[in-house]
RNA sequence: GCCCGGAUAGUUUAGUGGUAAAACAAACCCUUGGUAAGGGUUAGAGUGUGGGUCCGAUUCCCACUCCGGGCUCCA
């Protein structure tokens, strides 16, 4: 255990100490270190809330001023379960313990006793100042939704004043960036009750932003050799099953019945971009053939697990195909990854790392397929992501049984990870749709199939770059990239031809004519993080220039309108 | 789905067992302004939905809907 985990693993300690004081009834089960902190899971006799956490972190100082050290005892299997008696969680953990072999340990501190493995501060007092308690949830006991709930309290702890208070001014952050948030002011997207819960609409601002990235998408992958097709969003289930997905896949939404045949909201594209494959014949010659599509699908998501944009009902994947020979998977693998790369780019992410899921070795029976494509595909996802100087590491048994893939994790603005990418081998579902190809010799073969997401869901993706640009999109994204502010209104007619000007060349504008102050408007327009106002006054109804200021609050002085417009295009059409 | 919390004008919030207050936004008026909030006036919700208790409910109780925090990180 590293010193950081020691010192939150002490801290959980000491929260359940507080809570043991202020609740004696309450029963404690376990409190680990994780990422950011740690957790205490406890069952108390009547539900505790938020408000709570304020006692419980007084009685938490109170302790820690004279918390002393902890104390190794080493105790037997009866000892530990009479110790235990009235605990039935932990009376499962001694068990549990004791059939493995294991020496089953107490620590104690402060009269406060707790079965333990270990893994302290050295100075509880001199060290455990800096901690926080964050918030309450449930928590099923050992993660399993059978067990019963029990009630979860975060805290954090720092070794320094500075670190707590940088990792606290870090959640403040993320909070004002939250795209709930800014997606409302923006006036971006929004959730309807009469629509249904994870059903996100678009708003005019937030649909300009989807179509860009959509645009974008669709003319990168046709620059890399994907043909976009387009699919319903309903089929007969008869589809899924043939496919296998409505027997394993738990999101599937329930059937629709139309006339006599059953159909189902569709939850994944690969079934119905395979029929198109299908539709006639191909030579190796054709090969590779990539079909891409931006297509919304629908997934039965838990109603406890919907979350903004992150994990939504109806969500459209930058979805694609790429029916490969075997022999061409080196290539095309790389070409894969050299399309996310130049995605990221485009979108400011430069920070990413790979996971390569790859079979269990000791167990290569229940992968399907052959065992020389599989060690090529291996060997070649590895390769793909060497050869690009990728971070990565390996997720061994992490394969599912029909290919191994790659995850590609993105760093967003504050550090946090995530997950867009999915380059996933198929070799089952070629064969359950029988999908075939003639090779140089006449003879039927079965092509490798390669799902490629880059960015995942659309809406997601959305979410994510909405926090790492804290709404501040880079110009070609921004809803609005121009406002054009009057000073008064004489100046009504100018801004208009200027308006006119912008609207010839394809620059999104707003005119704020409201009888406010210029300072009153240039405030709204950084608020609402337009990325150029242009303010037109007397100085500039009288000549051909413009007076320019960015939403960071830079002045950047009067220029010649053609000249402004023509900086614009050319910093957007980079992505068009 | 489950645990905890929440739902009051377009938005952010206040508040009360005797039918609701403010700020910002909006509309209008004054002002015609030079780089992050000029001033005034007016209108706007009957308090998520349904039920119950009560003379009376937005307030208390119940159910439902929706929203938020959380449910892999093992003594």
């Amino acid at each position: 255990m590293d010193k950081l985990a020691e010192l939150r693993h002490s801290c959980a300690h000491l929260l359940a100490a507080a809570v043991m004081d202020l609740y004696p009834k309450a029963k404690r089960t376990i409190g680990p270190p994780i990422d950011n902190g740690f957790y205490y899971d406890f069952e108390f006799p009547s539900p505790i809330s938020t408000s709570d956490l304020t006692r419980i972190e007084e009685k938490m100082r109170e302790l820690a001023k004279s918390w002393p050290v902890f104390v190794r005892h080493e105790v037997s299997l009866d000892d530990a379960r009479l110790e235990n008696k009235d605990n039935p969680y932990k009376l499962e953990l001694i068990d549990e313990f004791s059939k493995k072999g294991e020496k089953i340990t107490v620590y104690e501190a402060g009269g406060f006793r707790d079965l333990c493995r270990g893994g302290h501060v050295a100075d509880p007092s001199r060290v455990l100042k800096h901690f926080k308690l964050l918030s309450v949830a449930g928590a099923y006991w050992r993660g399993d939704e059978k067990n019963k709930m029990l009630t979860r309290i975060y805290g954090t702890c720092f070794p320094t004043k500075e670190a707590l208070d940088k990792y606290l001014w870090q959640q403040e952050e993320a909070k004002k960036r939250d795209h709930r948030k800014l997606g409302k002011e923006l006036g971006l997207f929004l959730f309807s009750t009469s629509v249904g819960p994870g059903l996100p609409l678009f708003a005019p601002k937030g649909a300009v932003i989807r179509s860009e990235i959509e645009a974008y998408l669709k003319k990168i992958k046709e620059k890399y050799g994907l043909t976009f097709v387009w699919t319903p969003h309903i089929a007969r289930s008869q589809l899924y099953i043939q496919s296998k997905h409505w027997q394993k896949y738990d999101a599937m939404m329930p059937a629709l019945r139309i006339e006599d045949d059953e159909y189902t909201l569709k939850p994944m594209n690969c079934p119905h971009h395979f029929q198109i494959y299908l539709m006639s014949p191909h030579s190796y010659k054709e090969l590779p053939i990539r079909y891409a599509e931006n297509a919304t699908v629908y997934r039965y998501e838990k109603s406890g697990e919907i979350n903004g944009l992150f994990r939504v009902r109806s969500l459209t994947q930058d979805d694609s195909h790429w029916f490969v020979q075997s022999e061409n998977l080196p290539e095309e693998i790389d070409k894969a990854i050299d399309l996310a790369q130049q995605i990221f780019k485009t979108f400011q992410l430069p920070n990413y790392r790979a996971r390569i899921s790859i079979r269990d070795k000791g167990n290569k029976d229940k992968y399907l397929g052959e065992d020389r494509v599989w060690d090529i595909a291996e060997k070649e996802l590895v390769k793909a992501v060497e050869k690009r100087k990728i971070k990565y590491e390996l997720g061994e048994g992490e394969a599912a049984f029909y290919g191994p893939k790659i995850d590609i994790m993105v760093e967003d603005s504050l550090g946090r990870e995530w997950q867009l990418t999915t380059i996933q081998l198929d070799f089952n579902q070629p064969k359950n749709f029988d999908l075939a190809y003639t090779d140089k010799n006449g003879e039927k073969k079965q092509p490798a199939v390669l799902h490629v997401a880059i960015l995942g869901s659309i809406e997601r993706f959305m979410a994510i770059l909405i926090e790492h640009f804290a709404g501040a999109f880079p110009l070609w994204l921004s809803p609005v990239q121009v406002k054009i502010l009057p000073i008064s209104e004489k100046h009504a007619g100018c801004a208009k031809e200027i308006a006119l000007a912008l609207k010839k060349n394809g620059i999104r504008h707003e005119v704020d004519e409201a009888n406010k102050t210029v300072g009153y408007k240039i405030r709204e327009s950084t608020l609402q993080k337009v990325p150029y106002m242009i303010i037109i006054g007397d100085k500039e109804s009288q000549s051909a220039s413009i007076s320019v200021r960015s939403r960071d609050g830079k002045d950047l002085g009067v220029m010649e309108i053609t000249a402004f417009i023509s900086k614009l295009k050319e910093n957007i059409e980079t992505y068009q």
